[in-house]
DNA sequence: CTGAAAGCGCTTACAG
DNA sequence: CTGAAAGCGCTTACAG
């Protein structure tokens, strides 16, 4: 009843533990006939290698942690089937450890000391980790961080330009003849990606030589569909309020627009609205959501290939390479939200 | 800079690994100075125990692997995150097993002895496994399945009552008045969901003394927004189009959804549309989503708590259990699309 | 091409 | 309350 091991096989085959592993393993120099008696002992015994041991021996799992604060968050989710695909192209599987934000768990993850433990490397989408944090890191399991662009940490990074993005959106809501412009993501607390995306949005407006109105920047606590609502609810409460949004991620958006419809708006007639992250959301809603479409399948690609890359080094005990900043491309993606309308007609 | 040992510790501290260990698993037998001293010794080296040496040694990993057919599934991705959120509760970590609906994948994730791997039992939402697959099933590793209800199976089960629900959301359409009332989701090939929610649709139609027009049950390869929407074409082509749908998930009537207002239908006015998952998309789309409801909380809790149970008594030893099969509760939630309006008025 | 043997770092039955 | 020692099931340097 108990699992057959190596050394039944290798009884039963008549050879040692050592044929059976080279066996199982593929390794080159077995004589044909012998692997051949192997294999049939496997198959009659249903021979099944123990990875735990495998793992002990090796002092690697094949494993890879993916560190994300919410997984319902769709683009998150996204992400993580696109990273899971990437990861078992390559032979890994991926552990996901979900922080719901909480910036201790993020920390511990990324930082601490990884040695023994059940993965070979670190994807992390931190909400919250500062560069301090980073300074002190002691982790010697590789990690690759996305979405943020914190420099002079010393770790490799996937991103997209997003002050760059940021602007473009802004620059774009502008071409369209709208001078009220708000924005719904900004975030005082944040060390990333908010920031980054403020500072576009702003340089959009100096670039115009407009002035923000900083009663249409609204600071959010999360990024999901009803904080986009409640801080839609209060630019609609405005004496003045906007004629365009953008949103800082796509649930934002949607959770605005829903607001905006619901108090009668046309969207994009009286308002127009873009959002971040093309989720597919955003491609089915009415109006259809214009947004910023970041490259995901290329960021999950990256840091995948990134992290692997970092875990083959290490066993090659080189001494540690630079750290890697891979910007990933994006475009935007102009939909009904901004200019189109469904045939229905109205207004 | 090889990463500390039990033994370096037991050195440092002057004691044995035995006691090392024993401080380290919080054993109570020990004195309290020998414990400080040994903590104190732990500090100083920065010692963490080595997981894989444990996983190997007691045969478990505190790992559950969760088996889904994709991630970026709303579903699947609120019910991971449940699932991954009581996992953590009772301290095991999840591994996540992408199938892209491959059967074959599924069939070996579920069926396949499970000794010496990286998780000590499976969660799984199969798309497409047999009884049969189920039946021949050599897994050591406890499986508790989620979502359909292949009796006779011996596995463990955690779903709604399929069925009554799909009865329920058909019966609320006819109590609206509705006539001509399609299902979309249906799925010929299907050993689970979509033919207890197609036999719960004609139940309904045989309750009301109505004939059900097969024209206006429409069949889907998957349960996604972009197989709805072409679906909800079909349907309005018809020379005599529906004036309600059901859809068997909340994706498939978002893309329905999409459709019908794109070609200027109100909702619910000239389409009541109705899904099922409740997911956070329908609660923000306009019109908002009527749907049934499952109680995720539950069939998470439910899945995980009853695996754990049988991996409890699988150390035990004690003669296989009888197979479970837990019934969660759902509800009907009606929302705009089958009832209000939205503010803008319209028509 | 293959064998005998060490060792990965734990846990724990057996003594004391 | 603690020690000395075996063993979980692999992989692999060392010989031959």
């Amino acid at each position: 009843m108990a699992a057959p091991t190596l050394k039944d096989v290798a009884l039963r085959a008549g050879v040692s533990v050592r044929t059976v592993s080279n066996v199982v393993n593929d390794y080159v120099y077995v004589a044909d006939d012998t692997r051949a008696r192997v294999q049939a002992a496997i198959d009659e015994l249903g021979y099944r290698p123990n990875l735990l041991a495998r793992n002990l021996k090796l002092g690697r799992t094949k494993m890879l942690a993916l560190v994300v604060p919410e997984l319902d968050v769709p683009y998150f989710a996204e992400l993580a089937r696109l990273i899971i695909h990437e990861a078992r192209t390559a032979g890994y599987t991926v552990l996901i450890d979900q922080t719901d934000g909480d910036e201790r768990r993020e920390r511990e993850l990324v930082t601490e000391d990884a040695r023994g433990v059940n993965f070979d490397g670190v994807i992390a989408s931190p909400l919250s980790l500062t560069e301090e944090a980073l300074e002190g890191r002691r982790a010697s399991a590789p990690v690759v961080l996305l979405g943020e662009r914190l420099f002079a940490a010393g770790v490799d990074h996937v991103a997209i330009d997003n002050v760059r993005a940021a602007r473009e959106a802004t620059e774009y809501l502008f071409s369209l003849g709208r001078r009220r412009i708000a924005a719904i993501g900004v975030q005082h607390e944040s060390t990333g990606t908010a920031k980054l995306r403020t500072i576009g949005f702003r340089g959009a407006f100096a670039a115009a030589g407009a002035v923000v109105d900083e009663d249409l920047l609204v600071e959010v606590g999360h990024y999901h569909r009803e904080d986009g609502a409640a801080a839609m609810a209060r630019l609609l409460d405005l004496p003045e309020p906007p004629d365009a949004v953008f949103c800082f991620s796509d649930l934002l958006a949607l959770g605005a627009q829903r607001v905006a419809l619901a108090r009668g708006l046309s969207v994009p007639e009286d308002l127009a609205v873009i959002g971040f992250d093309d989720i597919e959301d955003g491609r089915y809603a009415t109006p259809t959501l214009t947004t910023i479409s970041p490259d995901k399948a290329v960021i999950a690609r990256s840091a995948v290939r990134q992290l692997i890359a970092r875990i083959d080094a290490a066993d090659e005990a080189a001494e540690p390479a630079q750290s890697v900043q891979i910007e990933a491309p994006y475009r935007l993606v102009v939909r009904e939200s901004t200019q189109g309308r469904i045939s229905t007609g109205g207004s």
